[in-house]
DNA sequence: TCACTTTGTGCCGCTCCTAAACAAAATACG
DNA sequence: CGTATTTTGTTTAGGAGCGGCACAAAGTGA
């Protein structure tokens, strides 16, 4: 029975409120003292003893004058620090690479869109983030405490590498994460950023899901699944008990292979109908007869036909096969996960949009025992979900700890 | 903003060791008192204290006769106390129905198996369960500090009704949790039991999964699939960081309709080739040619097929087809929950023990990215997983606030 | 203006836990 | 066989977090 040394000490357990105090406060869910101290499950003495620690954080601002209430002396209102620090979002897509400085509370600055460098090697790609982060980190008045990057593929756990990078051809086993930190490392970060930056790598549908569940279309929910379709097959993500189920690997929710026609279309795995190949883009121009221009956008010619559903019967027939498939794996999916809130997003979300009756009603069609009767299937509501998710990711260690940030 | 009167009371968060270090010696990971020092990460006098309170209350006992150790002085051995409190633990099967009492640490005491009643409506079965059940408690002299039954079915949280009892023909929605507690305060416990004795209702798979986690073949495992296929189809069970993954309603896992053939047998959900009736006993049955006398035992039968593999080369072809299928279906919910270990039992663990080689084979050959070729499948360890699982169901108060068993 | 309601604040005390120093019980080594 | 070393148990003091309480403050409603 061998055991480390002996005396070791625990990570604090005390101050154990202060996260999850700043945690209400970053979701919304605690706008006044009072509603800190409900929520909180403590006495009004304690709750004003946090806030006031939040305060001396330069997190919180405990804002005296009330807000209008009904009766009974007003709660000052608690607002997050408008200059609080703020971490780095990033997020590779296809086509680009977008960056953006966001505070707490899942406020986004304005997105910045740069192209791909010339070379979409790791080094190259990860290397132009960097750059590009660094920029606005420079160029900002706030400090800067963390970095995280959103990748449209998988992230293995904890190595941080991206065992199957498609879009751009990546090695198997990319070190994503490390060249994330080595490239964030080599970068001038100006004189307010924290030394050295922590930095974060997930994939950008995990990032999506956590945050719709904490600022989008997943509030409140307990378990949320969210299922998307871009650029390169179907992605989904499970928010657990308000934390992401990323699997024993980070390699969990790998949706796109689910079958939802056993006599569909071929797909590179080697079975046929994948959720994948039938509910992607591509398969969406397909069943509308419609040519796909392979070197085109088909993520945006597949929206807009979306759009023409209510007056092209083509496209509308079209819209029906590809819901009634979507329809399936989501069934699947919910007779696994028995999530209680679904969020489409992506082209899944113009689906839905163009059918909103027809997929909640296939959905509990082909889900067992009405499990399904009473899951809202929403559209999410963020439209930079991977950004936004991206910033809850560097905000992490800050909401377990906010003492973090005075380090 | 409406939310409750004011100062409420947070369930003490003090005493905040004490569940923990319980737990600890429950799941055997801490059998001395250095151990359980280590594994809590605190001061050797705090773990000292633990140690005190949960000896005074008549949990653990502090053994000062040391066990044989390396260099410097010999831990205390902590052990549960063998006259500490029981728990009831209940199972009905298709064929009959199990009692035990068990304490903690997993230990079972000798299951009593009965007969199911002459009228199987609910209140009569789940009334016979519980009279069953008291007529042990009554004859044993340890304190009974609570009740669990495992279900063959679904059961749906929190309101502990069963949606889909097929196996009885319940109707929709029993109240099965309702009934137990019921059943359970009618009964004559004798004088040492608690009253009221707090019971709970939970499906099978589902705590089989919970045993298997804490006691048997999941053990360390931080993500654990267990896969089940019994009289009645096949069962599914998470364990998502230690914690049974139920699903909002309580009815997660509902694997037996994962396609797994797209051109096999019709299953009465509609689609074609579903798990359930690919890989249950009928189909290993059938698949082997042998007629499944339909009165007769056919689980039996069919793990009496698979013992004969290794010499009847038609049982072997039948084992390698429904195995072939089980491993789609284990690399598709592979591929969407990413567990770090499979345990498979009833038919599957014969299958698995008939094809040590081919099933976890045939799992990586499908499922992506190799993510499952450092998860082993291993077959379940308990040989009453329900029972020990409903046994942990109904520890679990106490092991989060072992103060309570003083109540 | 006077109840009444709701919220903020200061103070006390309790509980849980760490730290530090010391005592105890074994092994390793002369 | 005795002593040094190692590991563990125990005692004590002290601190941090949080509840309880009493009181003050700031509104609404009659």
């Amino acid at each position: 029975m061998p055991h480390t040394p002996t005396t070791r000490r625990a990570p604090d357990r005390g101050r154990s409120l202060l996260g999850p105090a700043l945690e209400l406060v970053h979701t919304g869910r605690a706008p006044t003292r009072s509603a800190l101290t409900a929520a909180l499950g403590v006495t009004r003495a304690t709750a004003g003893a946090v806030a006031g620690e939040l305060a001396a954080l330069g997190l919180v601002t405990v804002d005296q004058h009330p807000i209008g209430s009904s009766r009974g002396r007003p709660s000052h209102r608690l607002d997050l620090a408008p200059d609080g620090p703020v971490v780095l979002a990033a997020q590779l897509h296809a086509d680009g690479l977008t960056v953006a400085l966001a505070g707490l509370g899942g406020s986004l600055g304005e997105p910045v869109r740069h192209p791909l460098p010339a070379r979409t090697d790791p080094a190259s790609v990860i290397g132009a983030i960097a750059e590009a982060g660094a920029e606005l980190i420079r160029a900002d008045h706030r400090r800067c405490l963390g970095a995280a990057l959103a990748l449209p593929n998988p992230v293995r756990e904890p190595e941080g590498t991206a065992p199957a990078a498609l879009t751009f051809g990546w090695p198997g086993d990319t070190p994503a994460a490390a060249l994330f930190a080595a490239a964030m490392a080599a970068q001038d970060l100006g004189p307010r950023a924290r030394r050295p930056l922590p930095t974060a790598v997930a994939n950008d549908a995990n990032l999506a899901a956590l945050a719709e569940h904490r600022h989008g279309a997943g509030r409140d929910a307990r378990h949320l699944l969210l299922v998307t379709s871009g650029h390169r097959g179907v992605g989904g993500a499970l928010v657990v008990d308000g934390r992401l189920h990323t699997g024993s690997a980070g390699l969990a929710l790998e949706v796109g292979h689910l079958t939802v026609d056993p006599l569909g279309r071929p797909c590179p795995c080697g079975n046929r109908g994948c959720l994948n190949v039938e509910t992607d883009p591509a398969a969406l121009l397909a069943a509308a007869g419609r040519p796909s221009d392979p070197t085109g956008q088909l993520l945006d010619q597949a929206r807009e036909l979306t759009r023409t559903a209510d007056r092209d019967p083509a496209a509308r027939a079209a819209v029906h096969q590809v819901v009634d498939r979507l329809a399936l794996g989501l069934a699947g999916l919910a007779n696994i996960l028995n999530p209680d809130r679904i969020v489409l997003a992506g082209l899944h979300r113009d689906l839905l949009a163009a059918a909103p009756d027809r997929l909640p009603e296939a959905v509990i069609r082909h889900s067992l025992w009405g499990r399904c009767d009473q899951v809202p299937i929403a559209a999410s509501a963020l439209a930079h979900g991977g950004l936004v998710g991206a910033a809850e990711l560097a905000w992490g260690p800050y909401l377990a700890d906010p003492q973090g940030v005075a380090g």
